[in-house]
RNA sequence: GGGCGAUUGGCUCAGUUGGUUAGAGCGCUGCCUUCACACGGCAGAGGUCGUGGGUUCGAGUCCCGCAUCGCCCACCA
């Protein structure tokens, strides 16, 4: 047994608290029970009562921790958000009401990209680190048509003082949805705990050698003017050309063709590439050709990544045009001839073509400064006028890769940046990643498909540089030597009791402020950490990890992290590959992945397509119950279309729910509800409601909420339908005072069950109906028990709510194809059915021939289930 | 190119280890001005379970192939 299952022996041995839920001495129903109005009402007392409150006197086995991924603060609301966390949000509550102490903390990620993107388009402004401060800098009204250059500190003040205004509003989206989170331990990813965290993590990286610095090519946004790392990356088809470019042996007949899409690079190629077995190239291989237009010199060689089938079967290789160039540059260690800048266009300072330069650097002059594709446009001109485009260039479409979120395709440029290591090029450290994901726990299980094809595709490790400025920065100075060069060899660091620190405004030990930038003096490492260096720490940042450890003790490592199948290669693998070298341990033992949330054409949502739907006008019309049914629907790891048909479903079982309660309630009155249940209906329903009970629970279990709904609803609806019309009379007393009293023993119990089974959809409208007779909230009561309800009724046959429900079906139809009232008098009914359900019958007849209105009932044995009805004559008008 | 998932009435989806006439809701049709509920209730019509094979006494459910859709991964000249 472990540790757990220990806890929970321990919760179960424990009496449990009064399980027959008598009822207030005083109810209050209102007249006419409405939805409106119960959001406000409930969660100003939850929040009065501090309902979900966590209580950390609890030790680590009787919590329940939730790392809830922090929503990306900048930019707008999503009905996709509100998917996946709903559906958490019934898991939560279920632990809850199972006795374990629920840790559901909710963080911001404001840091990073998203929201320096979002404070450009805002206020119209963007960062000019050049710039000085200006303290009394007011941000434009409105966003003019062009950019306001700011300084870096104004920039990241801009950045904090939006990402406030958004995380009100998302709190405000989440409280209305009722998300049953602490909102006293809300954390954001910029802030000091997160910072420090952040840092104090990396330094102990950086010590252990899980963190480096290398100057390597690495794939930059020429927009946003930042490296970019391949977890952030996406390919997208784009139109191109091949274009057919002759290089030049030492006779006219020793011409080579390559066919190229980026015939700009010519300048930039180090050699020519074709693969090994190549019969057409073997002569070639070791022998030198010249490049088009520039005359330069380049080797032909082999490498078996060449394609054969490809183009012409043999390309040219620039630094560089694609990763496959950098694997080649690597491997056949070739010079490197730069000729892209970190803005995209073509550097003015041509590199290094050997004897060829002077000629080369003549038609390079006017290609320089210029954006790729025009100068793709001036070299195919040059090409042809030279007679060295071969052929017409024949358009293809081809995969490009791009960041996600950028619009230009990225180019490679080669620059210094910091790393983790993630098995990206170590095979052992990757088949421990492997390990770990087999390790978890995933729900559903075939999502860890995605986690394994990530890790086994990984070929780089993890860049966490950017060249930006609202992020967590590297806790990094360098010294400069005497003649102003950075010594990029002997960090300074700062030690942990001083973070967080800003090397571009704190100063390294041993040195003064004004020795910043000076030759012998310092400078900070100017970039800051990638949002997700960050965001992979949530488990540490939200347990308190180096900063309360004490709180730590207790929550770390978490239970569950649910979250969206496409942050499953960066969020998931990133705070796994955190935790394993931090802790040596899994960050959570569970996963939850959620479906995509797709418009009613069942196209997914995203902004690029413009079928966003925004949360807030969901809740207003159809309530916060209502979407958190429709959630709770969306089996998990599917798919699922946004149908507000399903939240008005919601909405009426939830209205469903105050009327039936009301009825129950007025039926039990003032009367006892402890009478012995006695009557054999009641006992037979309230068996079924055990077995239910036992389906729900195991449901939960496994983390199927939308199964538990389902089930819950569906028993909920027969027990509207059918029990409550069936026992209505007896419940009233027309049959004496035994079987009332039984009747309403079996709703109370009933009741008190549905209700918290419920608790976790429908937050809102149970507590509702649960404060009309009861005491404490229905959110920290215990999880019915099987028992709650068939320990009432040991021996009771199932057959008797079954069969009763059937005959009672059978009258109605009748009633209904005769048009007819459900009230119309039965003069007769001959029920014809197997033995053993006509014994169920005899047992509950009085009730059928209550709801039925039926004046005499025969049965008579037979091989099928038959019922014959006779209405009586209907009355004069 | 490799992989994962899906394919059930007009729509959205259930169908837990293969077992008698395949379920629900929405929509549609009809009825019921019932004392919990008109933000109702009752009932009805509607499906050769994508397709072709196979295993089995028996397959929506298991096996193989194919098709379509979605997604993930991939070195994309």
């Amino acid at each position: 047994m472990d540790e757990r299952s220990v806890a929970q022996a321990a919760r179960d041995a424990v009496p449990r608290a009064e399980q027959a839920f008598r009822r207030l001495p005083r109810m209050e129903i209102p007249e006419k029970p409405s939805l409106d109005g119960l959001e406000a009402k409930w969660s100003a007392r939850w929040d009065d009562g501090a309902v979900y409150r966590f209580d950390r006197t609890k030790a680590r086995a009787e919590v329940y921790a939730i790392d809830t991924p922090p929503p990306t603060v900048s930019g707008s609301l999503h009905m996709g958000s509100v998917f996946g966390y709903a559906q958490t949000d019934t898991i939560a509550r279920y632990r809850r009401m199972r006795g374990d102490e629920v840790f559901y903390p909710m963080g911001w990620d404001d840091n990073g990209l998203a929201t320096e993107r979002r404070v450009q388009n805002f206020y119209g402004v963007r960062c000019d680190p050049s710039l000085p401060y200006d303290p009394d800098l007011v941000p434009p009204e409105k966003p003019g048509k062009q950019a306001v250059p700011i300084s870096r500190r104004n920039f990241v003040e801009l950045c904090d003082r939006l990402v406030v205004e958004d995380e009100k509003k998302f709190e405000e989206l989440w409280r209305g949805l009722g998300l049953s989170v602490d909102w006293a331990m809300t954390y954001t990813t910029i802030g000091e705990r997160s910072r420090r965290a952040s840092q104090r993590a990396f330094l102990r990286n950086l010590a252990r050698g899980e963190a480096y610095q290398a100057e390597a090519p690495t794939l930059w946004d020429v927009d946003d003017r930042t490296a970019v790392a391949q977890a952030e990356l996406e390919d997208r088809e784009l139109a191109g050309a091949y274009h057919g470019v002759a290089f030049h042996g030492i006779g006219a007949a020793d011409d080579i063709v390559i066919e190229t899409t980026r015939p700009e690079l010519i300048p930039a190629c180090v050699a020519l590439v074709a693969h090994p077995d190549d019969a057409r190239y073997q002569s070639r291989f070791g022998t030198e050709v010249t490049t088009p237009l520039f005359g330069v010199t380049v080797p032909v060689l082999s490498h078996a990544l060449a394609d054969p089938e490809k183009g012409s079967g043999i390309a040219m290789i620039c630094t560089f045009g694609d990763t496959t160039d950098v694997v080649w540059w690597r491997e056949l260690q070739l010079p490197t001839r730069n000729i892209m800048g970190r803005d995209g266009r073509l550097v003015a300072d041509p590199p290094d073509w050997g004897p060829a330069g002077p000629e080369a650097a003549k038609r390079y002059a006017e290609l320089a400064g210029k954006t790729a594709k025009q100068a793709q446009a001036r070299i195919v001109e040059l090409l042809e006028e030279s007679g060295e485009l071969v052929g017409e260039p024949k358009p293809i479409t081809h995969p490009v890769k791009f960041y996600e979120r950028g619009s230009r395709p990225l180019e490679i440029v080669t620059s210094r940046q910091w790393y983790f290591r993630n098995g990206g090029r170590e095979p052992e450290l990757r088949d421990a990643f492997l390990a770990r994901g087999r390790e978890l726990h995933w729900h559903p299980p075939h999502m860890r498909q995605r986690y394994e094809s990530w890790v086994e595709g990984l070929n780089t490790d993890w860049l966490i540089s950017r060249q930006r400025f609202f992020g967590v920065p590297f806790p990094v100075w360098y010294r400069l030597r005497p003649d102003g060069e950075v010594d990029y060899d002997a960090p300074m660091l700062p030690t942990e009791d001083q973070l967080p620190v800003d090397p571009s405004s704190d100063v390294p030990d041993g040195f003064r402020a004004d020795q910043r930038g000076e030759p012998g003096g310092f400078i900070g490492d100017p970039d800051v950490m990638d949002t997700w260096a960050t965001s992979s720490l949530t488990p540490q940042i939200a347990t308190g990890w180096g900063d309360d450890d004490d709180l730590f003790a207790r929550t770390f490592p978490m239970d569950l992290r649910p979250q969206g199948p496409e942050i499953i290669r960066t969020w998931l693998f990133d705070t796994v590959v955190r935790a394993h070298f931090e802790h040596d341990s899994l960050p959570w033992r569970d996963t939850t992945i959620n479906g995509w949330i797709l418009d009613p054409e069942r196209k997914k949502m995203s902004k690029s397509k413009g079928n966003v739907v925004t949360p807030m006008p969901m809740l207003e019309q159809h309530g916060a119950d209502a979407v958190r049914y429709w959630a709770a629907n969306g089996r998990p790891g599917t798919d699922t279309a946004l149908d507000e048909g399903q939240m008005k479903v919601g909405r009426r079982l939830a209205i469903k729910l105050l009327n039936a309660s009301k009825f129950a309630l007025g039926v039990i009155g003032d009367a006892a509800t402890d009478a012995p249940v006695t009557e054999p209906l009641d006992r037979s329903m309230l068996a079924a409601l055990g077995e239910l009970v036992r389906d729900v629970t195991s449901a939960f279990e496994e983390y199927d909420y939308a199964r538990a709904l389902e089930r819950t609803e569906r028993f909920f609806w027969g027990f509207c339908d059918d029990y409550l019309e069936l026992v209505k009379q007896r419940a009233y007393g027309t049959t004496g005072e035994s079987g009332a009293g039984s009747a309403r023993a079996a709703l109370a119990t009933a009741l008190a069950v549905l209700q918290r089974l419920f608790a976790p959809f429908l937050c809102y409208v149970t507590a509702e109906v649960w404060s009309w007779w009861q005491d404490g909230s229905v959110h920290r009561q215990p999880w019915p028990e099987p028992g709650d309800a068939d320990g009432h009724a040991a021996g009771a046959d199932a057959l008797d709510y079954v069969v009763a429900a059937e005959v009672l079906g059978a009258v109605r139809k009748v009633k209904s194809e005769a048009r007819r009232s459900m009230r119309a008098e039965v003069t007769h009914v001959a029920v014809t059915d197997t033995p053993d359900r006509l014994e169920a019958l005899a047992r509950i007849e009085a009730d059928v021939r209550g709801a039925g209105t039926i004046a005499a009932l025969d049965t008579a044995p037979g091989d099928a289930f038959a019922v014959v009805v006779d209405l009586a004559d209907e009355p004069a008008a």
